[in-house]
DNA sequence: TGCATTACCTACTCGATTAGTATGTTTATG
DNA sequence: CATAAACATACTAATCGAGTAGGTAATGCA
C-alpha cells in the first residue's frame, strides 16, 4: 500500500511539471491547486529535495522547481524516494534482513518475480506519460 | 506491503498442500514445521476458516485441513482474505471511499492499472504453483 | 532598512495497525 | 475421564501514518 507521502509527492512533481517554466513555485499554490495541507507538504517536499528530485529557493520569488525535464523523471524514483522501498515483502525491501528459511521458502520466488513486476512497471512509467 | 498475517497465512496453506491426505493436521506440526508462534498462527487459521479456505476440527484427531484440492487455490483469494484488499492505494481499497478529485485525479489512471496488473499476477498464481 | 514572502527546522500528537502473548473454555476421541 | 486439539477473549508494546504547532533563516522589494 502506496502512503500519501508517496502519492502526495507524485502530484507536487506533476503540478510543478505543469507549470514548468523555469520559475520557482511557491508551495502555497500548489497546496492550494492539490488540496493538501501546506503544512504537511513542507515534511514531503524536504525530503524530495534530499533527495535530489527538486531544489528549493527561499525569500520572495522562491518556491520549488524541477531539476530535469519531466520526461526524465519516472514514477518509480519518486515512489521509492518516498516509500523506501516498493518492494512487497520485508524480505527483500531490506538489504539487511537475515532470514533463516530463505534457503527452503517456497513463498520467496513469487515475492522476488512480483518485486520484479512492481519495479518494471514504476520505473518505466515516467512523469510525462501521467499529464 | 504484505504483513506476516499474509505470508503465513500462505504457508500454512502451502504445509497443509503438501500434506494433503484427507487427514486433519494439527496446528502444533504446521507451526512446527514452519517455524512460526503457534499462538499466532490460531489468529490466522480462525480467519481462514470463517473465510472459507480450510476447515478445522476439535478434540483428539482434530486440526486443519483445505477444502478443496490444492490447485483450486489462488495466491491472490488467500492475500486478499488476510490483507483485506491488494490495491495500492486506499481509494481503490476501499469501495466506499469517496474523493472530490477522482474526476480530475491524474494519478488514479496509473493506480487502476497498477491495480489491474496485480490483481492479474497473484489470482493466476496457484497454490500448486509454489509447492 | 525594514517588511513581506518564502523555505527550512524541531518538536509534538493522536489514532490505527502490526505482531504478537496470556489465559482460558469448549469439543471430540480413545 | 484424561488428553489433545480447536476456539474465544483480552491484553500489550512498538511502530507507523498523517498530520499540527510554532518558530528561524534567507531573500527580494519598496
Amino acid at each position: 500500500m502506496i502512503s500519501t507521502k508517496g502519492r502526495y509527492a507524485l502530484r507536487v512533481m506533476l503540478d510543478l511539471a505543469q507549470n514548468h517554466s523555469g520559475q520557482y513555485i511557491p508551495l502555497k499554490d500548489v497546496a492550494e491547486r492539490q488540496e493538501i495541507s501546506k503544512k504537511y507538504l513542507e515534511i514531503i517536499v524536504k525530503e524530495m529535495v534530499t533527495g535530489g528530485l527538486i531544489v528549493g529557493a527561499s525569500g520572495k520569488g522562491g518556491g520549488y522547481k524541477l531539476v530535469r525535464d519531466p520526461e526524465k523523471y519516472t514514477a518509480g524514483e519518486i515512489l521509492e524516494l518516498m516509500e523506501g522501498s516498493l518492494s512487497p515483502v520485508a524480505c527483500l525491501a531490506d538489504k539487511n534482513y537475515k532470514c533463516t528459511r530463505k534457503k527452503i521458502c517456497a513463498t520467496l520466488p513469487m515475492w522476488k518475480e512480483f518485486d520484479g513486476i512492481v519495479h518494471d512497471y514504476f520505473y518505466s512509467k515516467k512523469l510525462t506519460d501521467l499529464l
